[in-house]
This record gives C-alpha cells, sequence and structure tokens, in this order.
RNA sequence: CGGGGUGUGGCGCAGCUUGGUAGCGCACUCGCUUUGGGAGCGAGGGGCCGCAGGUUCAAAUCCUGUCACCCCGACCA
C-alpha cells in the first residue's frame, strides 16, 4: 500500500507547542506523530504508531530470540497479588488505584512482577520446567508527580518487561547475561549512542543490577564515565576508591586547639590560615577544607523498627553530603536529618565542634568516607565549643565502625577502576537489568520440586525497556534544525516521494515510481498534495524519513533527484534506474 | 510538596495597566493567479475570553474565590 500524502491523518505544525521544552517533544508533536490529551499521556497518531510498533518488533525478535515467550496480562490488575508483596503501599502515591462498582480495589499495573510469579506458580511445578523467561509488552501505569518532556516521562507508558526464572544462582547468572547481550542487541539496531552503567538494586532488592543510558544532554539521570577507560555508573553506584593507609607512627601528636566562632568548614579554615588570629599556637601550615573531617549527624531507622538510630557520618570538609548516594548505602532503612529536639536530647553532640571521640565514647555508630584511612591526619571538632583538634589520626586517635559511600562524586575525581578521572554526563534510562533473587518466589511460595523430590525456590531476573519511551530518545539522538531523521530500522517509511511540480509527466512518473517500489517491498510514502514544492520539502524534513525522492524539473532531462535525510546529500539518478537504486538502498 | 508562570477560535500569541462588548499570524473553506524551498490577491467559516461569584449602566480587562495546565526543584524508575 502506497500511503498518499492527500488522504493521510497528518497536520504538521509550522511552530512550536508551547509546552513542550525538549527536542523530541516539540518535533515529535510539529510533525504530527503524536498529540498531548492529558498530562503525560499521548495519543499516537499514524506516523507515530508506525514508528512504535517498528521499535516493538525490534524488541519483540530480540526476545524471542533468546528463547523469551510473550504473554500478556490486564493491565487492570486486582489488589491482592500487590498486597502479598507489600507493594500495594509500598509503591506509595505512584501506584494508579481504583475501585470497581462493588468497592473492590484495583489497580493499573506499574510493573508485573506478582502476575508473572504466580503465573509461573500455577502453571509450573517440575525443575523440567525451569529455566523459563516470558515477557509482555504492555501499557504500564504510574502516577508520576510531575509528567514530563512528551513523551520521555509520562503517566502512561509502553513497556517491555520480562522475567526470567531459574532454579539456581547459576542460571540467574545466565538469564540475566542474555538479556544483557539482547539489550546491547535491540539498542545497536536502533542506531542509540548509550552506556551500561552499574545501578543500585533499590527497594525491589537483589544484587547485580545495570541500567542501560541513553546520552542525551536533557536525560534526567545524571552518571558519571571514565576519561579513560570504558568505566561508568550511576552516581549512586561509584565506589570511592580508598587511598593506601599510611603509618600512624610518624604524625605528630594530636592537639586540641581554641578555635573561637568556627562552627562552620569555611570559618574553620579560615581561622586555621590566619596566623594573626591564631594567637594560641601558629601551626605553620596552611589548611584546606579537604584536611578537615566534616561530622554529619542522621538518624536512621530499619523497617519495621519504631526507633530511630543515631548515626555519624565523617567525611572530608570539602564535600558534601549527596543525599542520594546516602540513601542508596542505608538503604532499606529510612534516614533523616537531625533536628534541634534531637541535638538537645543528646548534650554531648555539640553542634559545629562535633568530634570522633564523643560520638564513639557515646556508643554512636560512625562510619567514615573511605578516604577516611588509617594513617591520615585531620582537623576536626574537640566536641566543645569553639575548639577543634588538630592531627587526629585515623586508627590511631579514632576508629570508625566502617565505611560509608555518602560523600558527593566531583568531576575529576579518579575513576574507581584505577583509569582516568570521571566526567559527569546525563543520559536517559531506556532499559534495566536486575536479578531480583528470591523476593517475589518467597512472597508467593514459588518452588519446583527437583530431581530428587525436594523443594526448590525459584530465583528471578527482571528485565524492562522503555519501548514508548524509545521513540523519544531516538528522535532525542536524531534530529537537526530541519525535523527529525529516523533511522531506517525505525523510520516510518523507507522513502518519501516528493512530487516537485504539477504536471501530468511529473505526476504519472512518481506515481509509477512510487507503485514500483511498493511492488518491490519498499514502504512509500507518497507527497501527491497540491501544494507548493516549498512545503513538500519542508515537510519531507521534519517528518524525517530517511530517503526523500524528488520527481521534478529534472525528469525533463530523465533524471530523478535522492537524497539523503541525513546527510543531505542529494544525487541525480536517471529515472529507469531509480528503483533499482532505491531498493538496493533501502535493503542495505 | 516548595518556587515560578500561564489560561483568549485547531495551533502560536496580542489585548488587561487606563472597563465600552474581541484581534493578529498559522491552519481551514471558496475564487483567480502562482508552482524547486513553508506563494500572492480577494472573499469567508470558526471564540459563552478556564470556571463561579462580586463591583459597575457596562467586565477578556477591576475584586474575591476556585479549577486546570506548563516550567524548575523535591519525589519516583
Amino acid at each position: 500500500m502506497i500511503t498518499r500524502m492527500s488522504s493521510l491523518f497528518l497536520r504538521t505544525l509550522r511552530e512550536d507547542p508551547a509546552d513542550a521544552e525538549v527536542p523530541s517533544h516539540k518535533l515529535l508533536v510539529r510533525a504530527g506523530y503524536v498529540r498531548r490529551v492529558a498530562p503525560g499521556g499521548y495519543s499516537w497518531l499514524p506516523l507515530g504508531l508506525r514508528v512504535l510498533r517498528r521499535i516493538e518488533d525490534i524488541v519483540r525478535d530480540e526476545m524471542n530470540g533468546i528463547g523469551a515467550q510473550e504473554i500478556q496480562f490486564p493491565a487492570l490488575l486486582p489488589r491482592e497479588p500487590y498486597e502479598a508483596t507489600g507493594r500495594w503501599t509500598e509503591y506509595g502515591d505512584s501506584l494508579f488505584r481504583l475501585k470497581d462498582r462493588k468497592g473492590l480495589d484495583y489497580l493499573l499495573g506499574p510493573t508485573h512482577e506478582e502476575l508473572f510469579a504466580l503465573t509461573a506458580k500455577s502453571e509450573l511445578s517440575s525443575y523440567k520446567d525451569y529455566p523459563v523467561i516470558l515477557y509482555q509488552i504492555q501499557t504500564k501505569y504510574r502516577d508520576e508527580a510531575r509528567p514530563r518532556a512528551g513523551i520521555l516521562r509520562g503517566r502512561e507508558f509502553l513497556m517491555k518487561d520480562s522475567y526470567s526464572f531459574d532454579l539456581s544462582d547459576e542460571g540467574l547468572e545466565r538469564s540475566y547475561q542474555l538479556h544483557r547481550d539482547a539489550y546491547v542487541r535491540i539498542f545497536d539496531r536502533l542506531g542509540l549512542k548509550y552506556v551500561i552503567v552499574k545501578a543500585t538494586s533499590g527497594a525491589m532488592g537483589g544484587s547485580a543490577s545495570e541500567e542501560f543510558l541513553a546520552e542525551a544532554p536533557t536525560g534526567e539521570d545524571t552518571y558519571v564515565r571514565s576519561t579513560e577507560s570504558g568505566f561508568a555508573a550511576n552516581v549512586e553506584a561509584v565506589v570511592t576508591p580508598a587511598p593506601p593507609a599510611q603509618s600512624t607512627e610518624d604524625k605528630p601528636a594530636a592537639q586540641a586547639h581554641p578555635t573561637p566562632d568556627t562552627p562552620t568548614i569555611e570559618t574553620l579554615v579560615a581561622f586555621l590560615n590566619d596566623s594573626s588570629l591564631n594567637t594560641k599556637a601558629d601551626l605553620g601550615r596552611t589548611f584546606t577544607a579537604a584536611d578537615t573531617l566534616k561530622n554529619v549527624l542522621l538518624k536512621v531507622r530499619r523497617p519495621g523498627d519504631e526507633e530511630w538510630q543515631l548515626l555519624a557520618v565523617g567525611l572530608p570538609g570539602d564535600r558534601e553530603v549527596d543525599q542520594k548516594r546516602l540513601e542508596a548505602s542505608l538503604e532499606p532503612a529510612e534516614v533523616a536529618m537531625l533536628e534541634e529536639a534531637d541535638f538537645a536530647a543528646n548534650p554531648f553532640l555539640v553542634k559545629g565542634y562535633i568530634g570522633p571521640k564523643a560520638l564513639q565514647d557515646n556508643g554512636v555508630r560512625y562510619l567514615v568516607d573511605p578516604r577516611v584511612v588509617t594513617g591520615t591526619a585531620w582537623v576536626t571538632g574537640a566536641d566543645k565549643v569553639d575548639h577543634h583538634v588538630v592531627d587526629l589520626v585515623c586508627g590511631r586517635d579514632f576508629t570508625p565502625d566502617g565505611t560509608i559511600e555518602a560523600a558527593e562524586v566531583r568531576e575529576g575525581d579518579p575513576s574507581p577502576d584505577g583509569k582516568g578521572t570521571l566526567v559527569a554526563a546525563r543520559g536517559i534510562e531506556i532499559g534495566h537489568v536486575f536479578q531480583l533473587g528470591r523476593k517475589y518466589a518467597d512472597a508467593f511460595e514459588l518452588d519446583a520440586l527437583d530431581e530428587n523430590s525436594k523443594l526448590v525456590r525459584i530465583t528471578m531476573g527482571s528485565y524492562g525497556v522503555g519501548v514508548s519511551r524509545l521513540v523519544a530518545v531516538i528522535a532525542e539522538q536524531s534530529h537537526d534544525e530541519h525535523g527529525l531523521v529516523w533511522p531506517r530500522e525505525v523510520a516510518p517509511f523507507d522513502v518519501t516521494v516528493v512530487i516537485a511540480g504539477k504536471s501530468d509527466e511529473q505526476i504519472a512518473a512518481a506515481e509509477k515510481i512510487a507503485d514500483e517500489l511498493d511492488s518491490a517491498g519498499v514502504r512509500v510514502l507518497l507527497d501527491d498534495r497540491k501544494a507548493s514544492p516549498g512545503v513538500k520539502f519542508a515537510d519531507a524534513e521534519l517528518v524525517g524519513v530517511p530517503t526523500i525522492l524528488v520527481v521534478g524539473r529534472g525528469l525533463a532531462n530523465g533524471v530523478v533527484e535522492v537524497k539523503d535525510r541525513r546527510s543531505g546529500e542529494r544525487e541525480e539518478i536517471a529515472v529507469d534506474g531509480v528503483v533499482g537504486h532505491l531498493t538496493a538502498l533501502v535493503r542495505g
């Protein structure tokens, strides 16, 4: 079927929509691929749906390729399975909940771990049934606090989610690797620039976890990568390389000094370096914030506990606490900063002058940044107003209870793999693979009988691809000032045929070429509208089909023009040979 | 949830300060001309100015309330 512009359900817009900020959002709306119908909800118009379906097909192809089997659950789900795993409450406000006419609770699925686990339980019972991988391509619902950027972050979106079921940890490892490899093939076929970063496994539990992030300056996720190696990681997952331990023998003795009005690192450093003020002891050295040890007081609460516990985190004074890293390190416990009331209840905590001594004397758990190793000397609080200790040596004068990844990661920090330094970059999450382990299998008692007739608890993996998001991500990575530029693998059509004139000969020639291309299996969009050539050229470029064939004034000389959308290069081709030329081009 | 902003034909906007019954561009319809880079001229169709109160002879405009949406952040993956 030749698609004709004259009857295609398409209206392009000359101006950007007022609510769009990012390029993909502007272009997908302008080029008539999608239309907004609600906050975070978009309808797919014919062009957009074609691209979406092509991406789906690629995902499906690669999933089937690793032996995964497609099924489909309802999006509308009963409460009970989610109650069993605790996610009915844990998922919080992001869960779309609703009631039926009888008042029973339902939800719109945000992910389907529960249903997959239950289905495996009801259908499979022998070790001979395993391993198995199931997947679906389903509309997901999440009541995002703030949907944004068009279809990049909606409240309704299309996701491929698959789940592996294995009898052993080794099996899970294999299933994980299969998915990881399949994802690499999917994203390569889509022509994306992306990185695979180590991720924290988050609230879902489990161990190994990696995210696929498409590189995009408009991305919401910040990650770091090494300037010299392939290392890339989510900021939350960066492990700080610890410097080698030093001798504690050759360090000067710790000394307390009066340091009036120095409750902050900034005031402290200024005071230490201002010899005119340092009446008691001119230390004859210059200090930086990195020489100070800042002790941040927090309270943590383990799930199920009523009581909060004090926790002190010691880190170099030139670094701030990164809330996300801190929380990821303490997961699943809750964390909060200390309030005035907490300080009042613990008088040994002298705000602005807290040191390791008081913490450890009073049994406060004390974790330090990995840079605080044995033999390093610090300026830190002396647990007395207006006093600090200089040359307090780790391993000699205090011994932390352990280390914690809580300090901010900065550009220029050494890469954890020892090669190069870190730089920050932005990305959009397009895929996530992780080993769930037995959390869901435990919740539903998902077991199989092994060769010895013994019950084995199944272990699961969960793997997601944001299918609808990929449409926007590709647009985000592949466009120019004229419009979209689709990679051939996902383009809504192979060729746009533009009739750049109105003569009967031109029309007839274009129709004939379109017809022959169609017969050859090339997907043709024929611009047969009675619009001016300028309008047609502009729309052809906006819509972004990879090859544009112009039938126009050259026809008198027996040639037509083939233009490559991405490079802008044009070449004249004899009319007789153009079908063969394009067919070869399209088949690559 | 905190901060900022906006609601006026399908889309993008002006008008609001200083009340007088709605306008511009794009798109759409018709006619004539035009046809290789978003054509020209002419004639049209389409808007209870987010909603509800209030002030006034008169409200898109002033006052009060309310709702919605967008952007930044927090949250979420």
